[in-house]
DNA sequence: AACTATTTATAAGA
DNA sequence: TTCTTATAAATAGTT
Protein backbone atom coordinates (compact mmCIF):
# COMPACT_ATOMS: atom_id res chain seq x y z
CA UNK A 1 0.00 0.00 0.00
CA UNK A 2 2.24 2.74 -0.74
CA UNK A 3 4.83 3.76 -3.66
CA UNK A 4 5.62 0.59 -4.74
CA UNK A 5 4.75 -2.78 -3.88
CA UNK A 6 7.93 -4.32 -1.20
CA UNK A 7 8.08 -7.95 -0.19
CA UNK A 8 6.90 -9.02 3.04
CA UNK A 9 10.74 -9.55 4.26
CA UNK A 10 13.18 -8.23 6.89
CA UNK A 11 13.51 -4.14 5.60
CA UNK A 12 17.65 -3.83 6.00
CA UNK A 13 18.30 -0.23 6.42
CA UNK A 14 17.81 0.10 10.18
CA UNK A 15 16.38 3.80 9.50
CA UNK A 16 13.29 2.33 7.61
CA UNK A 17 13.07 -0.23 9.22
CA UNK A 18 12.43 1.86 11.83
CA UNK A 19 10.45 3.94 10.42
CA UNK A 20 8.04 0.97 8.99
CA UNK A 21 7.70 0.09 12.40
CA UNK A 22 6.63 3.44 13.39
CA UNK A 23 4.00 3.64 10.93
CA UNK A 24 2.71 -0.50 11.04
CA UNK A 25 2.60 -0.18 14.65
CA UNK A 26 0.05 3.05 14.76
CA UNK A 27 -1.91 1.20 11.79
CA UNK A 28 -2.13 -2.73 13.80
CA UNK A 29 -3.01 -0.34 17.07
CA UNK A 30 -5.62 1.46 14.83
CA UNK A 31 -7.58 -1.87 13.56
CA UNK A 32 -7.37 -3.54 16.48
CA UNK A 33 -9.05 -0.23 18.07
CA UNK A 34 -11.48 -0.28 15.25
CA UNK A 35 -11.94 -4.30 15.72
CA UNK A 36 -12.91 -3.50 19.56
CA UNK A 37 -15.16 -0.73 18.97
CA UNK A 38 -16.79 -2.09 15.55
CA UNK A 39 -17.04 -5.87 17.09
CA UNK A 40 -17.15 -5.08 20.67
CA UNK A 41 -14.49 -7.51 20.66
CA UNK A 42 -11.80 -7.51 23.81
CA UNK A 43 -8.26 -7.14 22.84
CA UNK A 44 -4.20 -7.18 24.27
CA UNK A 45 -1.34 -6.33 21.91
CA UNK A 46 2.25 -6.59 23.36
CA UNK A 47 4.72 -5.50 20.35
CA UNK A 48 8.52 -5.00 20.78
CA UNK A 49 10.30 -2.61 18.52
CA UNK A 50 13.43 -3.64 16.56
CA UNK A 51 15.14 -1.86 19.19
CA UNK A 52 13.37 -3.60 21.83
CA UNK A 53 11.14 -0.92 23.44
CA UNK A 54 7.85 -2.08 24.32
CA UNK A 55 4.54 -0.80 23.09
CA UNK A 56 0.90 -2.36 24.05
CA UNK A 57 -3.02 -1.61 22.99
CA UNK A 58 -5.33 -2.87 25.25
CA UNK A 59 -9.55 -2.85 24.67
CA UNK A 60 -11.03 -2.53 27.53
CA UNK A 61 -7.27 -2.79 29.10
CA UNK A 62 -4.64 -5.26 28.83
CA UNK A 63 -5.78 -6.25 32.06
CA UNK A 64 -8.78 -7.57 32.08
CA UNK A 65 -8.02 -9.37 28.65
CA UNK A 66 -4.89 -10.88 30.19
CA UNK A 67 -7.04 -11.81 32.90
CA UNK A 68 -9.96 -13.13 31.13
CA UNK A 69 -7.44 -15.73 28.70
CA UNK A 70 -5.93 -16.80 31.80
CA UNK A 71 -9.73 -17.84 32.90
CA UNK A 72 -10.19 -19.56 29.50
CA UNK A 73 -6.36 -21.11 30.48
CA UNK A 74 -8.09 -22.42 33.38
CA UNK A 75 -11.15 -23.94 32.55
CA UNK A 76 -10.60 -25.39 29.19
CA UNK A 77 -7.10 -26.41 29.95
CA UNK A 78 -5.42 -29.92 29.89
CA UNK A 79 -6.75 -32.83 28.65
CA UNK A 80 -3.51 -34.09 27.59
CA UNK A 81 -1.06 -36.10 29.68
CA UNK A 82 -3.92 -38.42 30.75
CA UNK A 83 -4.79 -40.46 27.92
CA UNK A 84 -8.21 -42.11 28.39
CA UNK A 85 -7.12 -45.60 29.00
CA UNK A 86 -5.18 -44.25 32.00
CA UNK A 87 -8.29 -42.54 33.17
CA UNK A 88 -9.05 -46.32 34.50
CA UNK A 89 -11.08 -45.77 37.67
CA UNK A 90 -13.48 -43.19 38.67
CA UNK A 91 -13.42 -43.54 42.35
CA UNK A 92 -9.22 -43.29 42.62
CA UNK A 93 -10.20 -40.05 40.87
CA UNK A 94 -12.25 -38.87 43.50
CA UNK A 95 -10.43 -39.44 46.07
CA UNK A 96 -7.20 -38.02 44.60
CA UNK A 97 -9.21 -35.25 44.05
CA UNK A 98 -10.23 -34.96 47.26
CA UNK A 99 -6.89 -35.07 48.44
CA UNK A 100 -5.30 -32.17 46.16
CA UNK A 101 -8.62 -30.61 47.15
CA UNK A 102 -7.45 -30.45 50.94
CA UNK A 103 -3.84 -29.83 50.47
CA UNK A 104 -5.00 -26.99 48.00
CA UNK A 105 -7.08 -25.60 50.86
CA UNK A 106 -4.07 -25.53 53.04
CA UNK A 107 -1.84 -23.72 50.38
CA UNK A 108 -4.57 -21.21 49.89
CA UNK A 109 -4.40 -20.48 53.95
CA UNK A 110 -0.30 -20.07 53.74
CA UNK A 111 -1.15 -17.60 50.82
CA UNK A 112 -3.65 -15.89 52.85
CA UNK A 113 -0.70 -15.19 55.77
CA UNK A 114 1.45 -14.14 53.33
CA UNK A 115 -0.80 -11.67 52.05
CA UNK A 116 -1.26 -10.17 55.12
CA UNK A 117 2.63 -9.60 55.12
CA UNK A 118 2.87 -7.94 52.29
CA UNK A 119 -0.73 -5.87 53.21
CA UNK A 120 1.64 -4.27 55.87
CA UNK A 121 3.13 -2.40 53.28
CA UNK A 122 0.23 -0.64 51.32
CA UNK A 123 0.35 2.86 52.56
CA UNK A 124 4.45 2.39 52.02
CA UNK A 125 6.48 4.91 49.73
CA UNK A 126 7.63 1.73 48.21
CA UNK A 127 5.45 1.17 45.14
CA UNK A 128 7.60 -1.27 44.46
CA UNK A 129 5.88 -3.59 46.37
CA UNK A 130 2.88 -2.84 44.60
CA UNK A 131 3.78 -4.99 41.86
CA UNK A 132 4.75 -8.06 43.72
CA UNK A 133 1.66 -7.73 45.41
CA UNK A 134 -0.49 -7.62 42.06
CA UNK A 135 1.72 -10.61 41.37
CA UNK A 136 0.77 -12.66 44.52
CA UNK A 137 -2.92 -11.96 44.19
CA UNK A 138 -2.93 -12.91 40.76
CA UNK A 139 -1.33 -16.69 42.63
CA UNK A 140 -3.85 -16.45 44.79
CA UNK A 141 -7.07 -15.83 42.31
CA UNK A 142 -5.66 -19.33 40.30
CA UNK A 143 -5.52 -21.23 43.40
CA UNK A 144 -9.06 -20.34 44.77
CA UNK A 145 -10.12 -20.66 40.80
CA UNK A 146 -8.48 -24.36 40.71
CA UNK A 147 -10.47 -24.88 44.09
CA UNK A 148 -13.40 -24.44 43.04
CA UNK A 149 -12.71 -26.37 39.90
CA UNK A 150 -11.86 -29.28 42.12
CA UNK A 151 -15.24 -28.87 43.87
CA UNK A 152 -16.84 -29.45 40.97
CA UNK A 153 -15.18 -32.97 41.02
CA UNK A 154 -17.83 -33.92 38.07
CA UNK A 155 -16.78 -31.07 35.53
CA UNK A 156 -13.28 -31.62 35.99
CA UNK A 157 -13.24 -35.16 35.34
CA UNK A 158 -15.61 -34.31 32.30
CA UNK A 159 -12.81 -31.72 31.47
CA UNK A 160 -9.50 -34.62 31.36
CA UNK A 161 -11.84 -36.20 28.90
CA UNK A 162 -12.14 -33.23 26.70
CA UNK A 163 -10.01 -32.63 23.73
CA UNK A 164 -8.17 -29.18 23.81
CA UNK A 165 -10.22 -26.36 22.07
CA UNK A 166 -8.84 -22.91 22.80
CA UNK A 167 -5.50 -21.40 23.36
CA UNK A 168 -4.99 -20.12 26.80
CA UNK A 169 -2.69 -17.35 27.77
CA UNK A 170 -2.27 -14.94 30.69
CA UNK A 171 -2.01 -11.00 30.77
CA UNK A 172 -1.03 -8.86 33.44
CA UNK A 173 -0.41 -5.19 32.95
CA UNK A 174 0.92 -2.29 35.03
CA UNK A 175 0.73 1.39 34.91
CA UNK A 176 2.73 2.45 32.39
CA UNK A 177 3.26 4.43 29.82
CA UNK A 178 4.50 4.25 25.89
CA UNK A 179 8.06 5.52 24.78
CA UNK A 180 8.26 7.43 21.95
CA UNK A 181 10.39 5.11 19.95
CA UNK B 1 -11.80 0.72 2.69
CA UNK B 2 -15.04 -1.19 1.32
CA UNK B 3 -18.20 -0.53 -0.94
CA UNK B 4 -19.31 2.47 0.83
CA UNK B 5 -17.15 4.21 4.49
CA UNK B 6 -18.62 2.69 8.20
CA UNK B 7 -18.55 5.23 11.12
CA UNK B 8 -16.31 3.51 13.65
CA UNK B 9 -18.90 2.38 16.16
CA UNK B 10 -20.57 -1.08 16.88
CA UNK B 11 -22.25 -2.92 14.53
CA UNK B 12 -26.00 -3.74 15.27
CA UNK B 13 -26.50 -6.82 13.19
CA UNK B 14 -24.90 -9.88 15.50
CA UNK B 15 -24.37 -11.79 11.98
CA UNK B 16 -22.65 -8.92 10.10
CA UNK B 17 -20.83 -8.09 13.13
CA UNK B 18 -19.51 -11.77 13.07
CA UNK B 19 -18.78 -11.10 9.22
CA UNK B 20 -16.87 -8.36 10.03
CA UNK B 21 -15.11 -9.78 12.86
CA UNK B 22 -13.60 -12.19 11.57
CA UNK B 23 -12.44 -10.27 8.41
CA UNK B 24 -10.79 -7.97 10.71
CA UNK B 25 -9.26 -10.52 12.64
CA UNK B 26 -7.60 -11.99 9.76
CA UNK B 27 -6.38 -8.42 8.36
CA UNK B 28 -5.27 -7.84 11.41
CA UNK B 29 -3.47 -11.00 12.12
CA UNK B 30 -1.74 -9.97 8.67
CA UNK B 31 -0.55 -6.99 9.46
CA UNK B 32 0.82 -8.58 13.02
CA UNK B 33 2.85 -11.30 10.77
CA UNK B 34 4.08 -8.18 8.15
CA UNK B 35 5.07 -5.98 11.04
CA UNK B 36 6.87 -8.73 12.67
CA UNK B 37 8.61 -9.88 9.36
CA UNK B 38 9.42 -6.49 7.91
CA UNK B 39 10.89 -4.83 11.19
CA UNK B 40 11.96 -8.02 13.38
CA UNK B 41 9.56 -7.14 15.87
CA UNK B 42 7.94 -9.73 18.18
CA UNK B 43 4.27 -9.34 18.68
CA UNK B 44 1.58 -10.94 20.83
CA UNK B 45 -2.51 -10.75 20.44
CA UNK B 46 -4.91 -12.04 22.33
CA UNK B 47 -8.35 -11.22 21.11
CA UNK B 48 -12.07 -11.98 22.06
CA UNK B 49 -14.49 -12.45 19.15
CA UNK B 50 -17.98 -10.99 19.72
CA UNK B 51 -18.71 -14.81 20.75
CA UNK B 52 -16.09 -14.74 23.24
CA UNK B 53 -14.09 -17.08 21.86
CA UNK B 54 -10.34 -16.50 22.01
CA UNK B 55 -7.53 -16.20 19.23
CA UNK B 56 -4.24 -15.55 19.33
CA UNK B 57 -1.29 -14.42 17.40
CA UNK B 58 2.30 -14.47 18.26
CA UNK B 59 6.07 -14.24 16.88
CA UNK B 60 8.27 -15.68 17.47
CA UNK B 61 5.74 -16.63 19.97
CA UNK B 62 2.86 -15.54 22.70
CA UNK B 63 4.79 -17.36 25.27
CA UNK B 64 8.55 -15.22 24.37
CA UNK B 65 6.55 -11.71 23.65
CA UNK B 66 4.99 -12.49 26.99
CA UNK B 67 7.70 -13.38 28.96
CA UNK B 68 10.01 -10.49 27.55
CA UNK B 69 6.90 -8.10 28.29
CA UNK B 70 7.02 -9.98 32.08
CA UNK B 71 10.77 -9.12 32.15
CA UNK B 72 10.62 -5.62 31.51
CA UNK B 73 7.66 -5.27 33.86
CA UNK B 74 10.48 -6.28 36.63
CA UNK B 75 13.03 -4.56 35.98
CA UNK B 76 11.58 -0.90 34.48
CA UNK B 77 9.04 -1.04 37.36
CA UNK B 78 7.11 1.69 38.94
CA UNK B 79 8.87 5.23 40.18
CA UNK B 80 5.11 6.11 40.65
CA UNK B 81 3.53 7.09 43.81
CA UNK B 82 6.82 8.88 45.61
CA UNK B 83 6.75 12.54 44.08
CA UNK B 84 11.11 13.28 44.15
CA UNK B 85 10.22 15.67 47.35
CA UNK B 86 8.37 12.78 49.61
CA UNK B 87 12.08 11.04 48.99
CA UNK B 88 13.45 13.08 51.92
CA UNK B 89 15.59 10.81 53.12
CA UNK B 90 17.75 8.57 52.09
CA UNK B 91 18.94 6.90 56.00
CA UNK B 92 15.19 6.21 56.24
CA UNK B 93 14.67 4.68 53.11
CA UNK B 94 17.46 2.71 53.77
CA UNK B 95 15.83 1.04 57.19
CA UNK B 96 12.31 0.76 55.34
CA UNK B 97 14.56 -0.78 52.63
CA UNK B 98 15.86 -3.76 55.25
CA UNK B 99 12.96 -3.96 57.04
CA UNK B 100 10.79 -4.95 53.89
CA UNK B 101 14.35 -7.11 52.63
CA UNK B 102 13.52 -8.85 55.95
CA UNK B 103 9.59 -9.61 55.20
CA UNK B 104 10.14 -10.50 51.86
CA UNK B 105 12.99 -13.03 52.81
CA UNK B 106 10.36 -14.38 55.43
CA UNK B 107 7.31 -14.57 52.49
CA UNK B 108 9.78 -16.41 50.35
CA UNK B 109 10.34 -19.08 52.76
CA UNK B 110 6.63 -19.51 53.10
CA UNK B 111 6.55 -19.43 49.52
CA UNK B 112 9.12 -22.31 49.05
CA UNK B 113 7.11 -24.46 51.48
CA UNK B 114 3.86 -24.21 49.16
CA UNK B 115 5.70 -25.04 46.45
CA UNK B 116 6.91 -28.49 48.54
CA UNK B 117 3.17 -29.66 48.61
CA UNK B 118 2.54 -28.67 44.99
CA UNK B 119 5.64 -30.75 44.60
CA UNK B 120 4.39 -33.62 45.60
CA UNK B 121 1.59 -33.98 42.84
CA UNK B 122 4.03 -33.62 40.02
CA UNK B 123 3.72 -37.19 39.28
CA UNK B 124 0.28 -37.29 39.20
CA UNK B 125 -2.29 -37.78 36.15
CA UNK B 126 -4.10 -34.74 37.54
CA UNK B 127 -2.31 -32.65 34.83
CA UNK B 128 -4.20 -29.36 35.57
CA UNK B 129 -2.27 -28.58 38.39
CA UNK B 130 0.66 -28.13 36.10
CA UNK B 131 -1.01 -25.00 35.29
CA UNK B 132 -0.97 -23.62 39.00
CA UNK B 133 2.40 -24.98 39.39
CA UNK B 134 3.34 -22.64 36.66
CA UNK B 135 1.33 -19.58 37.94
CA UNK B 136 3.07 -19.99 41.57
CA UNK B 137 6.82 -20.76 40.13
CA UNK B 138 6.32 -17.08 38.16
CA UNK B 139 5.35 -15.48 41.11
CA UNK B 140 8.21 -17.03 43.65
CA UNK B 141 10.30 -15.51 40.76
CA UNK B 142 8.69 -12.49 41.14
CA UNK B 143 9.53 -12.48 44.88
CA UNK B 144 13.05 -13.31 44.10
CA UNK B 145 13.13 -10.94 41.45
CA UNK B 146 12.51 -8.13 44.01
CA UNK B 147 14.62 -9.66 46.77
CA UNK B 148 17.52 -9.14 44.33
CA UNK B 149 16.19 -5.52 43.38
CA UNK B 150 15.85 -4.70 46.67
CA UNK B 151 19.41 -6.04 47.85
CA UNK B 152 21.09 -3.41 45.67
CA UNK B 153 19.55 -0.66 47.77
CA UNK B 154 21.00 1.38 45.52
CA UNK B 155 19.69 0.81 42.61
CA UNK B 156 16.24 0.55 44.03
CA UNK B 157 16.46 3.81 45.28
CA UNK B 158 17.51 5.21 41.86
CA UNK B 159 14.54 3.46 40.39
CA UNK B 160 12.43 4.96 42.85
CA UNK B 161 13.49 8.48 41.47
CA UNK B 162 12.87 7.65 38.00
CA UNK B 163 10.25 8.81 35.69
CA UNK B 164 8.55 5.81 33.93
CA UNK B 165 9.54 4.44 31.25
CA UNK B 166 7.61 1.43 29.40
CA UNK B 167 4.69 -0.77 29.41
CA UNK B 168 4.29 -3.29 31.90
CA UNK B 169 2.90 -6.53 31.25
CA UNK B 170 2.84 -10.53 31.79
CA UNK B 171 1.80 -13.34 29.56
CA UNK B 172 2.08 -17.02 30.19
CA UNK B 173 0.71 -19.42 27.52
CA UNK B 174 -0.73 -22.73 27.27
CA UNK B 175 -1.09 -24.99 25.10
CA UNK B 176 -3.87 -25.44 22.49
CA UNK B 177 -4.95 -24.17 19.04
CA UNK B 178 -7.45 -21.63 17.64
CA UNK B 179 -10.78 -22.29 17.38
CA UNK B 180 -12.35 -21.85 13.75
CA UNK B 181 -15.03 -19.25 15.11
C1' DA C 1 -16.71 -18.14 0.27
C1' DA C 2 -16.09 -15.03 -3.78
C1' DC C 3 -16.33 -10.80 -5.94
C1' DT C 4 -15.36 -5.61 -6.66
C1' DA C 5 -16.13 -0.82 -5.81
C1' DT C 6 -14.20 1.96 -2.49
C1' DT C 7 -11.92 3.25 1.32
C1' DT C 8 -7.84 3.03 3.95
C1' DA C 9 -3.00 2.09 4.87
C1' DT C 10 1.38 3.08 3.65
C1' DA C 11 6.22 3.43 0.75
C1' DA C 12 8.65 7.02 -0.97
C1' DG C 13 9.76 11.45 -1.01
C1' DA C 14 9.96 16.16 0.90
C1' DT D 1 9.32 13.15 12.86
C1' DT D 2 5.45 14.89 10.31
C1' DC D 3 3.12 15.71 5.84
C1' DT D 4 2.09 14.60 1.21
C1' DT D 5 0.67 11.63 -2.42
C1' DA D 6 0.73 7.80 -5.59
C1' DT D 7 -0.25 3.22 -5.09
C1' DA D 8 -1.07 -1.21 -2.83
C1' DA D 9 -4.02 -3.56 0.20
C1' DA D 10 -8.08 -4.21 3.15
C1' DT D 11 -12.74 -4.62 3.35
C1' DA D 12 -18.32 -3.33 3.12
C1' DG D 13 -21.79 -4.63 0.65
C1' DT D 14 -23.33 -7.83 -2.59
C1' DT D 15 -23.94 -12.49 -4.88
Amino acid sequence: MGRRKIAIARVRDPVIRQVTFSKRRTGLFKKANELAILCGAEIAIVVFSPGNKPYSFGHPSVDDVASKFLEEELNLDDGIGSSSSEVSNREDLNQQLDDVLAELKEAENEARAHDEILEEYKATELTQLEELKDSYGKFKEMVKSRLSDLETTESMLLLAEKPVVGTKNKVARKKGKQPML
